[in-house]
RNA sequence: GUCCCCAUCGUCUAGAGGCCUAGGACACCGCCCUUUCACGGCGGCGACCGGGGUUCGAAUCCCCGUGGGGACGCCA
């Protein structure tokens, strides 16, 4: 989900400027990066409408490039070749920490007479020793980092793949891109990638460092929070437009507005209104504006999606009510559209048992009267819509001079096999002739036989 | 531990020195509507992390604490 918001912010802002959203996979690591894991970022864009206008660009297929400029940095000499073993930067690492100083690089390889034998060297960086770093962020303002701070960070692996640090740096300037949009957790490779360009004699583009979103737990969101990818907030029920609205608000607001249409969003956005404190993630908010959106947003989309959850959860959606009749009346009792398909799976097929406490209480003797009474009245209903259906229980309602309440919960408790439901018209409706007239004669013949028990 | 970043209701936020008795939204609570569940309407609870400055005046500016997050990888 941060990299979803993150994706957001980027899109934004170039919709804002008339910028160009260029999508980039970095996929440099041969072990994290997966067809599945990518595969999951494109579904994931697509579905959020979030389209790029350049790209993708694979990392993976730039290697010549990236072997160009190390090599570059190399005769240069901003940068060397490193033979310490892992295990000595590991020793390294502990004995700083032990120290309680800051773990890093001490430099061994730096200025090496004589190489070693047999071992597959990583090219390092040469960090500049002194002055220091400053860039304005878009956001931040300006922020300032000693090189003393920094170490010779590893720029091309010993298999011969590129680092992020500088994969990125070599990408974004090959590519023109005139501001890079993250999270916060990068503004500490900014410094070190700023060095680069400049080694590199490139001019380094805007940044702008967004805020990370942590869980409810304050703890950064992870799946442990309950989902890790942008297509489990699908399966979840929740709408795209919803999560765009939620995320977009999620560390940028606009006065008191909660509600924004995608192309408000682009006519509104300035990534330097973006605030500098990470937000934690309400599941609450986004229900809240799941539903508004399920009532009030773009219709096909929610059809679209509501009718991808039936099917998964097995409804046949030519076996009952259209999905958008469903939405209409189902949307306004449910916050995703997963509430709203199990919320109706009666009215697509039948149900085994009624449940016991709703038959306890309404499916009793005095009940069958009024649903003999109603189910005569609907046998003659021609036109099965809700006016004429709710015409019908009150015609019963007046003719024996009862209450609804003696006829509306039996009714909806033979059709539904429990006691919610919508508006008893609504219900009957959705419900259809057909089966509602089959379920009021099975209450019927439900009631008679606890009689004769 | 070291460095970087951050700090207004439980949560998302408005607030760019007087408009603040700090506004809105979500959540929560109450009432109304409703003979289901909801929707809706009305009302309520609820915050400027602490301490020093600067100023006639500070939620807003500065400093120090404290708290939170992040980084410190041949991950991104």
């Amino acid at each position: 989900m941060g990299g979803a918001r993150t994706a957001l912010f980027a899109w934004l802002a170039a919709r804002a400027t008339g910028g160009q959203f260029v999508l980039r996979i970095e996929d440099t690591d041969r072990e994290r990066s997966s067809d599945s894991s990518v595969q999951a970022i494109l579904e994931g864009m697509q579905w959020l409408g979030l389209e790029a206008d350049e790209g993708p660009f694979y990392q993976s297929r730039r290697m010549d490039r990236y072997r160009e400029l190390a090599d570059q940095l190399l005769e240069s000499g901003h940068a060397y070749h490193c033979y310490c073993s892992r295990e000595r930067i590991d020793r390294l690492r502990e004995a700083a920490l032990a120290a309680g100083e800051k773990p890093r690089y001490d430099g061994h390889c730096r200025d090496l007479d004589q190489v070693p034998d047999g071992v597959e060297p990583v090219v390092r960086f040469r960090n500049p020793l002194d002055g220091c770093v400053v860039f304005d962020d878009r956001v931040r303002g300006t922020i300032e980092v000693d090189n003393a701070e920094l170490d010779d960070l590893v720029i091309m692996r010993a298999d011969g793949m590129p680092t992020y640090n500088f994969a990125v740096v070599v990408d974004d300037a090959d590519m023109d891109i005139s501001l890079v949009i993250r999270g916060d957790d990068h503004i500490n490779n900014t410094p070190r990638q700023i060095n680069i360009y400049r080694a590199l004699g490139m001019a380094p583009p805007e940044f702008a460092h967004v805020p990370m979103i942590l869980g409810e737990d304050g703890a950064r969101l992870s799946k442990r929070h309950g989902a890790a990818s942008v297509m489990e907030w699908r399966e979840y029920g929740y709408l795209p437009d919803a999560l765009v609205n939620y995320l977009a608000r999620l560390g940028w607001s606009h006065g008191d507005q909660e509600v924004f249409s995608r192309q408000q969003l682009i006519e509104l956005f300035d990534i330097a209104d973006v605030n500098h404190k990470a937000s934690h993630f309400d599941r609450q908010k986004l229900n809240w504006l799941n539903q508004h959106y399920m009532r009030e947003g773009n219709r096909e989309q929610a059809v679209a999606e509501l009718s991808w959850h039936m099917q998964r959860a097995g409804l046949d959606a030519e076996n009952g009510p259209l999905p958008a009749d469903l939405l209409a009346v189902q949307a306004e009792r449910a916050e995703t559209l997963v509430d709203v398909v199990e919320a109706s799976r009666a009215f697509y097929e039948d149900f085994q048992d009624y449940d016991e406490k709703a038959a306890k209480r309404h499916l009793r003797v005095a009940a069958a009267e009024p649903l003999q009474d109603l189910l005569a009245r609907l046998e003659t209903v021609s036109d099965w819509q809700p006016d004429a259906l709710g015409q019908a229980v009150q015609a019963t309602v007046d003719a024996l001079g009862i209450g609804f309440g003696k006829i509306g919960m039996p009714l909806r408790v033979a059709l539904m096999g429990h006691g919610q439901s919508p508006a008893i018209d609504k219900t009957l409706w959705l419900t259809g002739r057909r089966r509602s007239l089959e379920r009021i004669s099975r209450a019927l013949e439900f009631i008679a036989a606890r009689a004769a028990e």
